[in-house]
DNA sequence: GGTGCTATTTATAATGT
DNA sequence: TACATTATAAATAGCAC
């Protein structure tokens, strides 16, 4: 069939236009997602649906924020060129502290899942939670979700790679809702 | 060859990551000119490369400054839509845990800077100092000079601002030598 | 450390339902 | 009009210089 190379040049089509757009934005914010995972590097984007109401952005509004915060306050790069030994040394030992700091974080995150799961799981009522609670137990639900979505995704792939490509994987399902937990 | 599927974890070696990151952004800003001409949206990115004393924008430092305009003017449909599902509530806990979850990492480091800056100040000699040590004074001085950086930056703008814009800064200078800390 | 080169994977334009 | 499928174009991971 006829898939011509794209012409690079406004869609004049209302509908194609639509479709185009709605492909491309999911492509492009997984492609953020993938550059800022691989190599973890801050960034941060803001795109204009045409009518739509609202702007989509990534990774949210206050990460929006924050990351122009950042570009607004960064000083003139007039600095760039220093003494390479230095800044060489600097850069590695900035590296590996960046790595510890990422290592940290993810043991927060497991820390913190532990507690809120054991919280959970202690019996209080979902009126005795508080909005901090419930702050954290979204987080415990998306990681969850993801985690079992990686999961899920990974036994595919290999089913999959193993030439059984007719296998039907149901697809995951949307979140249960937090009241769900067993609390 | 084997060029296996992309594991989609941060990538341990400096060099891949390196180069990945290069990759990726071209393909990232192409992806993002793209959009921009076949469906004429308006949108913008901001990408911090980790060694990057400057950051990657798109379209432009003034275009990123008026996409971002809008999108901070624009009545939040975030605070319209309060009549939230569960799954929009959640959304907006995982957005503040995140956030927190910055902020921690930055504590992190503020904390790691005290200590250090302390243990310096005690009087051991450089030849006392462990390779881990070394480590970390080259996250401080590098923290140390991006928040010196910022202020002249800030004292700067300030000046500017108030019509005294024919006043001239001197460029901020590259960080001292490590071993110029008193210790 | 960078550049260029394919083999693959990934994104997506066109099409089908 | 929207969503699923599939053939093709585009991006890019792993190597070789």
């Amino acid at each position: 069939m006829s898939r011509k190379k794209v012409k690079l040049a406004y869609i004049q089509n209302h509908t194609t236009r639509k479709l185009t757009f709605k492909k491309r934005k999911k492509g492009f914010m997984k492609k953020m997602s993938e550059i800022t995972t691989l190599c973890d590097v801050e960034a941060c984007a803001i795109v204009y649906g045409q009518n739509d109401t609202q702007p989509e952005v990534w990774p949210s509004p206050s990460g929006v924020q924050g990351t122009y915060a950042k570009f607004r306050t960064m000083p003139s790069m007039e600095q760039t060129k220093k003494q390479l030994n230095m800044e060489t040394f600097l850069r590695q030992r900035i590296d590996k502290a960046k790595d510890q700091l990422r290592k940290q974080k993810k043991e927060n995150r497991e820390k913190e899942m532990s507690i809120l799961m054991s919280q959970c799981l202690t019996g209080r009522s979902l009126h005795d939670l508080s909005m901090g609670d419930l702050t954290d137990l979204g987080w415990v639900v998306d990681h969850k979700v993801e985690d079992i979505n990686r999961k899920v995704k990974k036994v595919h792939d290999e089913l999959a790679w193993n030439g059984s490509n007719q296998v039907q994987v149901v697809p995951t399902q949307p979140p249960p809702p937090a009241i769900s937990f067993n609390i």
